[in-house]
RNA sequence: CGCGGGAUGGAGCAGCCAGGUAGCUCGUCAGGCUCAUAACCUGAAGGUCAGAGGUUCAAAUCCUCUUCCCGCAA
């Protein structure tokens, strides 16, 4: 099988490394270009990247995958799989695979298609998600569906050891959509489009918390979007509103205070919300390292005690 | 040179603008009090105020430079 891989994410990290190890071994990578990265906008390569270059891989980079079509075209492949590319791959690109060319997206499609499927699940309060492989069509993560290989949401989970876990999961999924598309036991399940949903790549103003939810929402949405994009509320700062970043976990507590109140109590940070309370932990000011909530407030006057609701 | 915040005992901060005794909330240690406490009382230790230079009778504070940390943006 002669085969490509296109991905950029590290959610692809161990696909990748899957495929070197017991094949079928990629002919090239295609991924994003380097990216400037940081405060210091280092130029900073995919990691993927670096694993192809370790392992002898030829590397393509294209700003658009258009340009290399004819490169493509040239290695004459069998299968395309494309993971966490990050660029709509353009019609012609779809029709340069002899046999296939098929997608891994984290989520049970139809749900969650688009970039933020992993922490929508969390956020959503689902007990399971998982790696869908399909056939990719024009249409984002709309193909017909070859298998589902699904995972239990753990309680506690956030987006980052969701994703981690995800992750390894993927080269199981890949493997078997592989050996059944070879063997032609593969199957060709259209997906339901009354029942997909998508949800958008995520930016950092996403995770600005309204404490106006309910606890448990709040909850939720601060473990899904954790590392990325991270949660924050608006804290007063000397006589400023500034950012406060907030960190799982959160639990949630009996009391009875409004939303964005806060109380002090028996070495806990407490913040209310609109049904219930929840129990800061750790938080990080603009300008200041990640610390105990405890210590957060304990530096700081009465006056600059207010959370608001946003 | 993209914008901005910061560095003050172990933690978190105030003091800086208008130079003049190192302060607050905690923690630690010792003792006391209480049936009892993440409570209260008393006392103690712990600081080259990030570093270097400059101005001044006098610098945490004003000026210049350096190092390090962080938030945004990308």
């Amino acid at each position: 099988m002669r085969l490509i891989f296109i991905a950029t994410g590290d959610i692809a990290l161990p696909t990748f490394e899957h495929l070197l190890a017991h094949g079928p071994r990629p002919l090239a990578l295609v991924t994003q270009p380097d990216k400037p990265v940081g405060r210091h906008q280092i130029l900073t390569p995919p990691a993927i990247k670096q694993a192809a270059e370790a392992a002898g891989i030829p590397v393509y980079q294209p700003e658009k995958i258009g340009e290399i079509c004819d490169v493509l075209a040239a290695m004459e492949p069998d299968l395309f799989v494309v993971m966490a590319y990050g660029q709509i791959l353009r019609k012609d690109i779809l029709e340069l695979a002899r046999v296939a060319i098929i997608n891994l997206h984290a989520s049970i499609l139809p749900k969650y298609r688009g970039a933020a499927c992993i922490q929508a699940a969390i956020d959503a309060g689902d007990s399971e998600t998982g790696i869908t492989v399909m056939h990719v069509v024009r249409e984002l993560d709309a193909g017909d569906v070859i298998l589902t290989k699904t995972l239990e949401i753990r309680a506690t989970e956030t987006g980052g050891e969701l994703h981690d876990r995800l992750a390894l999961l993927a080269p199981v999924a890949l493997a078997e959509a592989i050996r059944k598309i070879a063997d032609g036991t593969a199957e060709r399940v259209p997906q339901d489009s009354e029942l997909s949903s998508y949800v958008p790549k995520l930016e950092r103003d996403d995770g600005r918390i309204d404490w106006t939810q309910d606890a448990a929402s709040i909850e939720r949405r601060v473990r899904a979007y954790e590392p990325w994009p991270g949660t924050f509320t608006m804290a007063c700062e000397g006589g400023k509103m500034k950012r406060l970043k907030v960190f799982p976990p959160l639990s949630r507590v009996d009391a009875d205070l409004s939303p964005g109140e806060i109380v002090l109590t028996e070495g806990r940070v407490i913040v209310g919300s609109g049904n219930g309370a929840l129990a800061l932990e750790s938080v990080q000011p603009e300008g200041g390292k990640r610390m105990q909530a405890v210590d957060y407030f304990r530096g700081r006057k009465p006056s600059g005690f207010e959370v608001t609701a946003s």
